[in-house]
DNA sequence: CACTCTACCTGTGCGC
DNA sequence: TGCGCACAGGTAGAGT
């Protein structure tokens, strides 16, 4: 499921992979699941088809692409949100497309920008502006600094799982990266934020941090029995049943906020 | 106002 | 072996 260091690592492969990405042309637009665009498929279609891309641009979990029309002056943004299983990448033009192909974007050079995506959740968006997504979205995750993390938490005062899980608290983190750094923490997930004392504050934060850090680095997560195609690897989620790398104990897992929720009882004590 | 539920999807993995 | 079904999860929108 990719989050927030998931989709940098898909941002930072489309730039890496190709430098010359941003100024590229779009010759074709196809489409192969029209509930995949948000609105009108022929005025994507057509808006796109002769577009030039300019940068890219990820808050939280979406990923913003800047592009003129073709006969137009100002900029507009196509926005792509990955959701649970979407997968967006650059092929050869004459890549064989797959089952789960949503829509391609056929580039200068004989290069093709793919959106795969089987459970097909993902969606794209055009806007004017990427603010008319990231209104409803607080600080991105990994951009937030030290103080204006503690000032986002000190107007909560909500469990922490449900409180990391909400994309207008910060953007970007999921339910993998949420056990996580609250295991990096050593905190609860059904801690209230209000009742963190100063060093456990100062801990959410860093372990946060930290977290996301390293899984840019090491390209996203690495999870046992998932697909995944990062090396970062999980300390809790999906690993119940399995002893705790610090101490030993059991992981455990049960439902919280909705979601399947994995800690170590010992590491990350109730109160 | 704050929380919970449901729809949207389909591949996986279980029990029978 | 094969069938049916619960489950996974991000987000929006409806319901309590």
């Amino acid at each position: 499921m990719p989050e927030l260091p998931e989709v940098e690592s898909v941002l930072r492969a489309l730039t890496d992979l190709d430098p010359s990405f941003p100024g590229r042309r779009v010759r074709e637009v196809r489409i192969l699941r029209p509930s995949a665009v948000d609105g009108p498929v022929e005025q994507f279609v057509k808006e796109l088809t002769g577009a030039v891309f300019h940068e890219i641009l990820r808050h939280g979990k979406y990923l913003f692409f800047r592009f003129t029309a073709h006969c137009a002056t100002s900029s507009r943004w196509m926005v792509l949100h990955l959701r649970m299983t979407g997968r967006l990448f650059l092929v050869q033009a004459n890549h064989a497309v797959q089952r789960h192909t949503r829509f391609y974007l056929l580039l200068e050079d004989e290069l093709a920008l793919r959106f795969d995506d089987p459970r097909a959740f993902g969606r794209v968006w055009l806007v004017d502006s990427p603010k008319e997504v990231t209104g409803r979205l607080g600080p991105d995750a990994l951009a937030i600094g030290h103080d204006g993390f503690l000032r986002q938490l000190a107007q909560q005062n909500r469990q922490l799982k449900l409180l990391l899980l909400d994309q207008s608290f910060v953007a970007g983190i999921g339910n993998i990266y949420a056990d996580e750094l609250l295991f990096r923490a050593g905190l609860h997930p059904l801690r209230v934020s209000g009742s963190l004392n100063h060093n456990e504050r100062e801990r959410l934060f860093s372990s946060m941090h930290e977290v996301l850090t390293q899984a840019v680095q090491a390209k996203g997560a690495n999870i046992d029995g998932v697909f995944e195609a990062g090396s970062f690897p999980v300390a809790v989620y999906k690993r119940n049943g399995q002893p705790c790398r610090n101490c030993s104990s059991m992981i455990h897992k049960e439902r919280i906020a909705g979601r399947g929720t994995h800690y170590c009882p010992a590491c990350q004590p109730a109160v």
